[in-house]
This record gives structure tokens, C-alpha cells and sequence, in this order.
DNA sequence: AAAATTTTCGAAAGCGATTTCGTAAAGAAT
DNA sequence: ATTCTTTACGAAATCGCTTTCGAAAATTTT
């Protein structure tokens, strides 16, 4: 059974499809009785007009596209949620992209994706500013102008376009007071992002709270770390070499698994060392004890992506003038770290 | 700057469309002369063939619709890890959508979706097959044969497609024949699923176990939940009312939470109350004591789903003769149960 | 009854591409 | 020099739908 088109109907009523078209957009122009019966005959045999030829008349698709890094990431997930919940109540669908950390697959997704199979992108680019720079700015030369565009989190300032960041220097900050207000003295970051320009902004943001308590920096308290690196032998390095009562660990699953190495070796959490961790999602609320983290408001992130770029599709926010928004960060309080002292 | 068209090129060259067309195929038709200009014109200006109109022209879209209810839960994550795994290394995208447990916005989304946006879905329908079966029963006859359809884990018997699910059963039964062979006598299941056939099925598998093993069967250690219950005053109760050394919970967090409730309670997991919970995802590894969790082996599901579907669409499976693939389940021991006696 | 409107419908252009087919020009064959 | 092939390109149909415009037919107005 193939689908059931303007044309068939037309057929079977002896009529032009513009006479069928105008009956099932409700025209004036078609008498009631003419009108009904083809209403009735299309609704019986379940015509749907298809998508794909409206779109090509209206030049648009009613649809826009995401590339996230990586879907196991809690973050993420958070953000498409909250792209989906705007787009949806907007009339969009969306059509999600994972470019799995690869350049290659990135370039790849956007390079399909711009190509009028939506009516805009929300990206968060795996190219860290690094030898890269000119490759993604090639690749993104092609959607440039092309299509709008609203770039979050892991954006590039090479680009204009809108964008949707987090204060990270801020968070970076507001989790190494903390620490510092409970009594740790020496605390230690362990980065696996430490090549992106986020991981540097939240140690900036580190190296402020030291020097504003006073502390000098110490370059061997940060640890970059690759997702092929045994976490177990580096932290053992860390723990040997300092006498470490404070860790910072920038993403959530390395949070979780450091703290059980911390607390295997014998070390109470947070009474000995405290933990602070980035990326609020369900793991560090159930673990035990349950971890402090600093929060992105991840579904907030995608909310405002959603709504910056429907603007733009819809012409609401004049062209150009290109905005970057700046999520502040919450620090969410738990069992991890000692309690601040009452004043 | 507008787009790029086929036309704006043969105008600049003051050609045919086809010309141009062809040029961009490469051609044998048109003259190397001719053909290198065109090319080199179109590269040096982006020139991208709009995909709508190319798929207008092929009848397909090269893309495939998602609907799962819930994208923040760590199974369907999984599942469409796996979907997007496989769609890409056959050359399509996924465009994935929520259903958020509405039935009304699952229906608007297989509407959409279903007039020639993707050349095939996946679907995990938020339908129950209580009540509403009618409706969906009416909401799937726009689906079905107008476009492939496979269904995972929330199937409808109703609807005859290719369908990949879990052996709820025999997770139920080798969950509970777990317990029981690690000497719990009195096992609890709390059932946030009650109302789905999975829940069902794995309870009837409970049932088995418990039967081959001589126990009677007791209706009131099934405890359905809903979404808006107190776990906690729940739990007191089944705590109170009999002697309860096990505990299976239906879904993770519902695991996660019981077993917090628990130990706040005094009782030492496993000694004293051992619990197995439904989907391994990040949580149960990383609680503390990690949890003995059923997996479903979401990703193998989504690759399965994938696959299915795409040879479907591309003809390569004989039309009708749907199949339905039943994925076993795994049991992952860790230590929110007690151990195996040895033999 | 003639003129002016209104109603009701169809023809056709267009969206941006692909593809078949026809044909003029150039080259090869006799 | 004439016929036969290639070569190289354009015209036009098509995908399914929307929309403008024109024009009969029906109705109303004078």
C-alpha cells in the first residue's frame, strides 16, 4: 500500500489537487459540499501530507538540530531535555547528533545537518582551541551565515554566533572558597578536561579564591588526567606527595570514583579530605557519603539555547548582534565536605 | 546571503541546471573543461544540494525517529546510545523525541513523524494496555504499514511489527532464584512499573522461583508505587508487617532510595535485608554498598532495535514475517547481596 | 434582462534537486 | 564527401505540495 498523495485523491474525485489542497486547508474557495466529501474521503484513508514536500515549499522544516559530545554524559542529557521541553512547546522537533568526541564525526553531523535538513543548530563542539583551530574553523565557515547558530558550554570564540556559557571561572571559584572556608588548606584538582578552555577557566577561578585567603599556587596540585590513566595509581601519587585535605574533581564520575579511592585507603570524607565535585547529576546525590557538587543548571542551559535560536529562526531577535549568556553555577551543599562555620 | 542553488550556478555560467547537475556528479556527459569550472565554482562558494529537495526526489530521508518516554532514564539513554551507533555506520541519523509518559504528546510525535519526516521508527510506547489500548490501537493504525516500525520494551501485543524486548521473566526468576539461593525466605518486590506488562512478567517470574523452590506465594509483598508515594512511609510498612530479608525494586532509583531507607532504618544490607534491583546504570556501581543490579543490556537492545529497522527500510529482510527478539538479561553480582554458598 | 458580483474551481508556477530523452555539433568511418 | 557515432549539452518531467491568478458558472444587483 503505498501513500496516499493530493494527487490519488484528486484522481478519485475527478478534481485538480489544488481543488483537494484548498478542501483540506479548510479554503473558502471550495464549495461545503465538495469540501466535505474530500475532507471525509482523506481523514477515512488516513492522508498526511508529506512533510518532506511542505517543507521544500515553505523553506523550512520546523525542526532544529543538537550535537552533543557524548550522551552518557548527565550534563548533556540535562540539556537536551531542557532544548527538547522549549522546542516542543515552540512547535520544533529536534534531531540530536552525538559526535562521540570525534572531530571527524562532528564536522561530519554538522556538515549534514546544515545542509537544509534543519532550521538551526545548538552545538557544543568537541575542538578544544588547540591544533584544531583552524579545522573547526574551516568546518564551521560552512554554517556560518548559512544557518543560525547557538553554541553552549564548549563553544569557540572564533565563532559568532550566540551562545550559552557557563560562569566557570566562577564555579572554579565559589567550590575552592568553600573549601577554603571549611578548613582545607591544600587542596588538589584533578582535571579530565583539562585541554578544554572550560578546565582552565574553573582553575583560574581556583587560583583567585587562593590568592584572595592568601595561599600561594602550587602548579603540582593540578593533575590533568586521560580517560585511559588509572585514577587509583595518580591518586595515590597525589595523596603520598602533599599532605592533601581538599580535592576538586571536574566532572562527576571521576568525583565519585576518586572519593572511593580516598575512602578505601582509609581516609574519612569529608573530615580528612574533603570533595567537591562538578556536574550535578543523580550519582552524586545517592552515593555516601553524598558529594557537594556545583551544579550548571544543565536543563536551564538548554532551555535558553532552545529559545535564542527559535528567535532567530523566526526573525524575532534582529540579526547579528550576536549574544553570549552567562549561566552562574550553584554549589550544592552535601555530605562531602565539612559544614561552614557559624558566625 | 541566501542559499546556494543549483540554479544561482547555472546562471553564473549561463547553463542548464542539468548542466550543473550533472557537473557536480561527475558526469561523463558534460566536458572536463566545463565540468572543472562548475566544480571548482561550487566548492569555492559551499555549495550544498538542499537535502530536502534531494529527498523529495529519492523518497527518503536517510533518517530514522526515536520516541522513548523518558530521556533521563539511564536505560533508554543506553538504548539510544546503541541506535546512534549503528544508524551512523549505516549512513543514517536519528531524530529522537520524548514522550515524557504523555500519551498525547507520544501521539502527536508518531504523527509527525510519521508523514514523511524519517524512513522508519523505533518506539517505546508510554501506552499501557489497560485502558487506553483503543487509543494508541487507533494512534499505531496511522503507523502501521505506511512506514517500518520497530517497537523495544514497551511493546503492544496489539500491533504486529518487529519488536526487540527483554525476558522480563526470566530476569524476574533468575533475580528472585538469586536471592533465594543466597538464603533470603521472604522477598518483597516494590513495583514503580506496575501497571506495564514488564512489571508483570517479571513478578510472574518471581512467582516461578519462588514455587520451584516450595515457597507459597504471597500477594502482599508486591507493593505498587507511584511516582508521587512516600517510599519512605511505604517502606515502614513492609518493613512492620512481615519479616522481610530481601527486597527487589523495580526500577534504579527506586533501588537506590529503598536501600538509603534501609540502612537509615539500622538494617545492614545484605546480612540483614539483601535487595537486587532493575537497570544498571551509573548509580548502582557507584552506592555505597554497590547494588546487585539486573541489566538489560540497553545499547545491545538499541543496536538490535537499529539494525532490524534499517534492513527493513532498504528491503533487505522480506516484507511481512515480523520478528520479535527476545534479549536476555544479566546478572550483575555485587554486594548489596550476599554470596553463593559454594558447592 | 443586462450588468456587476460572487462563488467555485482549474491551470500553472514554484520549491531545489535528479534524470530521461532529444538534438546540435564534433569526430570517426566508409 | 557522405554517413555514422560520439560528445556535450538543454528541455522537460518528476517528487508532493502550496499558492497565485484567471476564468467559467452561479448569484445578485440594477
Amino acid at each position: 500500500m503505498t501513500k496516499l498523495t493530493l494527487k490519488d485523491i484528486a484522481k478519485h474525485f475527478s478534481v485538480s489537487v489544488s481543488t483537494v489542497s484548498k478542501s483540506l486547508h479548510d479554503s473558502h474557495e471550495i464549495s461545503d459540499g465538495l469540501k466535505s466529501k474530500i475532507r471525509k474521503y482523506a481523514k477515512a484513508n488516513h492522508y498526511k501530507p508529506n512533510k518532506i514536500a511542505q517543507n521544500l515549499v515553505n523553506r523550512s522544516t520546523k525542526t532544529i538540530g543538537v550535537i552533543i559530545p557524548n550522551i552518557l554524559n548527565y550534563f548533556f542529557v540535562q540539556v537536551l531535555y531542557g532544548i527538547e521541553k522549549v522546542a516542543n512547546e515552540r512547535g520544533y522537533s529536534i534531531i540530536s547528533c552525538i559526535s562521540d568526541h570525534s572531530l571527524k564525526k562532528e564536522a561530519m553531523t554538522l556538515d549534514l545537518l546544515s545542509s537544509g535538513a534543519v532550521d538551526g543548530l545548538i552545538l557544543s563542539t568537541v575542538a578544544s582551541e588547540m591544533q584544531t583551530n583552524k579545522h573547526i574553523g574551516k568546518i564551521l565557515e560552512t554554517v556560518d551565515n548559512q544557518i543560525p547558530l547557538v553554541m553552549f558550554d564548549r563553544v569557540l570564540d572564533a565563532i559568532e554566533c550566540d551562545k550559552v556559557i557557563v560562569d566557570d571561572f566562577q564555579a572554579g571559584y565559589k567550590a575552592t572558597k568553600y573549601l577554603l572556608d571549611t578548613g582545607c588548606t591544600n587542596i588538589a584538582i584533578i582535571s579530565p578536561i583539562h585541554s578544554t578552555k572550560i578546565g582552565r577557566l574553573r582553575v583560574d577561578g581556583y587560583k583567585q579564591a587562593l590568592s584572595e585567603k592568601g595561599f600561594a599556587f602550587d602548579d603540582k596540585l593540578i593533575t590533568p588526567i586521560e580517560p585511559k590513566d588509572d585514577l587509583e595509581f595518580i591518586l595515590s601519587f597525589i595523596l603520598n606527595d602533599k599532605n592533601i585535605d581538599g580535592i576538586m574533581a571536574l566532572d562527576e564520575i571521576t568525583t565519585v570514583k576518586a572519593m572511593g579511592i580516598i575512602m578505601a585507603r582509609g581516609y574519612h570524607v569529608p573530615n580528612d579530605i574533603a570533595i567537591i565535585g562538578f556536574t550535578n547529576g543523580r550519582l552524586s546525590k545517592y552515593v555516601t557519603p553524598a558529594l557537594t557538587m556545583v551544579s550548571q543548571h544543565g536543563s536551564y542551559i538548554g532551555e535558553t539555547c532552545a529559545n535564542r535560536l527559535i528567535d532567530r529562526i523566526e526573525n524575532i531577535s534582529s540579526p547579528g548582534n550576536f549574544e553570549t549568556k552567562v549561566v552562574k553555577t550553584s554549589l550544592i551543599v552535601r555530605e562531602s565536605t565539612r559544614k561552614l562555620p557559624m558566625v
